[in-house]
DNA sequence: TAGTGCCTTGTGAACGCTAACAATGACAGG
DNA sequence: CCTGTCATTGTTAGCGTTCACAAGGCACTA
């Protein structure tokens, strides 16, 4: 009720410390011509007092906001809630990031945006209004809209987009998506398949289209056919469900799928049961993400491990330099790799398995 | 570089309707004394230049922040990260908290505290300074550190402790964990096991006890014994393993176990399989916390329900409507459930099962 | 008609901090 | 000894918003 206004300010510490307010602020701020007797003591008073600047302030007096906004996909984020799905982005996101962010003593706050909506660019810009932030980091689908990086651009706001290889304004991730599709489909071709399906992810995410790509190449260069052998799903497991079966009963079924999440996979696991197939004995199935859940599926999924915590982490951290460098345009690719686990095995001897 | 001052202000909204600031102020917060006509107009104004208020001044001026600070063990984040385990309470209280927030007009930042470092009041107070919360959701095993609860109480910030029983400050938001834990158990024996265990959460986390007191209550109940039957974990993997090693491998095991996470149950599945146990043949595993996880086990985890992102929901919703309410504070009970999966089965007749 | 009160709008001041500039002092070179 | 330069500190103004209060308008009453 009472309105209760900060505890500590920098002019209590000013007046303990019988300096102006500005040499507080120069202490804070670690700026140079300080003399150190004088920091010293500034200093002393700060701890003595338990003083820590409002960032409100700091923010409405130019200065950084220390806040670095994290933009994920609304409609996405609340399906998975919906669902219960595992939420492989947020967590890791936040994890990776979050802690990056602190070490820097930076914020990360997640904000939650339609990407298809016609208001982006309104609601992109109120939330830049509202919280001041000093970076922004681009989630798949929004790394990909010009609406957002152009506006981000305009600003003058240094951002990251995660998932996207196009180069452009902003700091590029990536995670080596279709490379990492060619290693893993490579993988399976060394196994003895020679129909490998692939379950792709949205069109609105340009990083499905390059695992596709990589795919398709591992194929073209082994010439293995791919036509009639790539189903698209949301990431989502019931939309996996359904692609999987749309490759799994055609005539000449795969006997190895690659799917582009990891709950497409536990849905292509759930389908080869159904359809009484055996997994890895008849069907090998990789995933992609590797995220927690599939060390414990039966069987262990070999995956593709994407390394976002890792990614996000490094996206923070060049919005964080930015701020002293010239920020550079650049193209960072961050490695991937393959995690081979039991879901995997050589191509069954035996063609043409009949399903139940 | 350029530092880019707020593109369009309440003061270019004035300009533009014609009137002055404190008007246009009054209709953005909705004040009661403003002429229909009047609203409009300046309504109008703020759409057509699209302007938003920007939080750091709202904060600076005493009002609202429209920030909820959503507090979380820092060692245990850590941890979830470095072992790439799912992170159970972050992505629920994100994805319930964040969307409750949102339909207010809120947002949810995630800080993360060190529970057990000297300097919590510090960092705590740091915190609040910083950011300027208007409320604080506290998740265990902060929502039992009374020096956090005190503070926050003394500076008059509404805050709700999540997993908390004991009345005391602050709203308290239970899932009824003493009342799940003696609902699986009493499953549990209904099945006819008598020899029942359970792996407990580490002690500073209080719903730990209540988990192990309804446990124990439905055992003494049916005159069941429970001495030797408990061992405590950290809720991890590999504490799970471990107490759960040191239940199977005493003279008289246990047919049923109760895990108090999803993680421990996992790595009680891990364990069963590496002692030739065949669950729920052999050995019944019920977990708590129904992570989405849990469905995709061999076999798929019985478990009980903890409905935290509602409960976080809850906590939000209760701390964002105390401001307008005298704030009367609270212990709500947020109704959890057992669903029942493949891990849980009739007492195995043969006695003494051997292990390999 | 003047008084009373409410409803509506406007005016300064303040919030905590930093940028820009001004002022002070020390020290070196001429 | 004077002057210029640099390092250090202080002063003023302003960021965008709301609070407390003042002022004006109108309707209704006496």
């Amino acid at each position: 009720m009472a309105r209760r206004r900060q505890s500590v300010t920098i002019k209590h510490v000013a007046a303990d410390a019988g300096v102006s307010l500005q040499t507080v602020s120069r202490v804070i701020n670690n700026e140079p011509n300080v003399r150190p007797a004088m920091k010293e003591r500034v200093q002393a008073s700060i701890d003595k007092l338990g003083y820590t600047p409002s960032i409100a302030a700091q923010r409405m007096s130019g200065s950084r906001s220390y806040l670095i906004m994290a933009l994920n996909d609304r409609e996405r984020t609340i399906a998975d809630w919906r669902e219960r799905r595992g939420t492989d982005w947020v967590d890791q996101m936040l994890l990776g990031g979050m802690l990056t962010c602190a070490e820097h003593g930076y914020r990360m706050i997640v904000e939650l945006i339609d990407t298809h909506s016609d208001h982006v660019e309104r609601e992109l810009s109120a939330a830049l209004m509202a919280l001041q932030p000093d970076g922004v980091v681009l989630t798949p689908p929004h790394s990909e809209n010009a609406l957002i990086t152009g506006l981000l651009a305009d600003r003058g706001i240094p951002f990251a987009r995660i998932g996207s290889i196009a180069p452009g304004p902003g700091f590029a991730l990536t995670m080596g998506d279709a490379r990492n599709a060619f290693d893993a489909t490579r993988r399976l071709i060394e196994l003895g398949h020679t129909r490998i399906g692939m379950i792709a992810g949205p069109d609105a995410y340009s990083l499905s289209a390059w695992r596709v790509e990589g795919w398709r190449q591992a194929l073209s260069e082994a010439g293995l056919p791919h036509e009639g052998l790539c189903a698209a799903g949301d990431f989502g497991f019931e939309s996996g469900s359904d692609a999987a079966r749309t490759l799994l009963t055609q005539d000449d079924p795969p006997t190895a799928i690659v799917a582009s999440s990891d709950q497409m996979a536990l849905a292509t696991l759930d389908v080869a049961r159904e359809l009484g197939l055996s997994v890895p004995r008849d069907l090998s199935v990789v995933s992609f993400d590797n995220t927690p859940i599939v060390r414990f599926t039966d069987p262990p999924l070999t995956a593709v491990d994407q390394p976002i915590a890792e990614t996000i982490s490094r996206a923070v951290e060049l919005i964080i330099r930015s701020r002293s460098d010239a920020a550079p345009d650049a193209v960072i690719d961050v490695e991937g790799s393959l995690v081979e686990r039991g879901s995997t095995a050589p191509a069954p001897h035996l063609k043409g398995v009949k399903r139940a």
